[in-house]
DNA sequence: CTCGTTGGTAATCCGATGATTACTTGGGAC
DNA sequence: GTCCCAAGTAATCATCGGATTACCAACGAG
């Protein structure tokens, strides 16, 4: 997860790209004002003043943070778009879903992006988070080709799946909830369950 | 919005109400770090030492606010239940769609279960969240009667209204979001824009 | 009236945190 | 080599925020 490689002097694209990288998780799991540069800072491998001088503020860095996370989402439905279909059963919104099933394996980018909803309210984030996700519905009507209707129930019930995977239900289910679970992702669970694994996996604090 | 009545001695009960209140406003805006025990008692009209010693902590206070939020959406849909269909086209769904859009005008009540929602990853919120989800779950299969697909599909387009209202949307949208909207919210919509008005309507900060 | 219980606050403490400043080091150009 | 810019840190600051303590004031019972 963490980056490991023992890094001396990176070139700044790059150690930019670790912070992000680091920001994405750590703002994700504990939200904005829940998060300290320092976390980020170690998280990354580096010092925290570094974090606040290359991005100039905690708060541009949670921007760039938000924006990142809004085109991993793209770009992972922009590659289902560029391959072609492998089976001809293969409806383009269940490709699309397992993409993104499998785009939000890693938690903090889905965690990232429902903080980045949650933002809305907020002066700074909600211009952002109310851009990028209007970007990606003009992106699966525009680009994919859904109508209007379908695109909002393909939103839908991937807004369902961000709660119960944000909830960690897959993690800590009882009876109700693998009831719920199977019911929502259907045929896809055992792609969200192969992930989790057997045992409790419950992933420990940094 | 906030308690304005003059309020001296006030019964400890009544008192902690108004708390709650306050706190589900304000941990709904600004999340659980984000939000100071000295801004929700402002907005309750007291000390904050006072909100501190009712709850204990900050975090009992915000696992109170998450519960309440979460009485508040099974209160609305039993209150569906409760009340005999006025109109027979008026299938259950919608009636109960209604209710939540109807209850979640109050976006301190959305934002707040938003929140708990993203708290499914901490070890004292997590538990809390995930037992409430499952609980209104339990409460539309087993008391609205509910097909668990049926469920799920209201529980899906509940999870989009979430986002698309805290996001601020129906406030600030351009041409493709009010496509968006108008295919979410279906007729609902001026449900949901009777509320925001034809002013910007930008409520303030506290 | 007085007294104890409940409702409530002012003052204060201590740790945490984002930002700033000043400083050090590595490595490529020539 | 030496020079200089990019990469990076240690030390420090000012502020804020949750909690604690000690104290004050209504109100009802007797």
């Amino acid at each position: 997860m963490v980056v490991e490689s023992l890094s001396g002097r990176i070139p700044a694209e790059q150690r930019r790209e670790q912070i992000l990288d680091a920001a994405i998780e750590q703002f994700g799991l504990s939200g904005y004002a829940g998060t300290t540069t320092d976390q980020v800072a170690r998280a990354a491998g580096i010092s925290q003043p570094y974090v606040v001088r290359m991005f100039g503020s905690k708060e541009r860095l949670y921007v760039a943070a938000v924006e990142r996370a809004r085109d991993a989402v793209l770009d992972a439905f922009r590659a289902v778009l560029a391959a072609p279909a492998a089976e001809p059963d293969g409806h383009l919104m269940a490709r699309l879903g397992a993409a993104y099933i499998d785009l939000v394996q890693d938690r903090g980018i889905l965690r990232m992006l429902m903080q980045g909803f949650l933002g809305g309210a907020d002066p700074v984030v909600g211009p952002v988070a109310r851009a990028g996700f209007l970007e990606i519905y003009r992106m699966l009507r525009d680009e994919a080709g859904l109508a209007a209707a379908d695109a909002v129930d393909f939103l839908a019930h991937g807004m369902l799946y961000n709660t119960l995977l944000t909830l960690a239900l897959p993690e800590a289910a009882d009876d109700t909830g693998r009831e719920l679970l199977e019911c929502a992702f259907g045929a896809k669970l055992d792609l969200v369950l192969r992930a989790v694994g057997p045992g409790s996996g419950s992933s420990g604090r940094a």
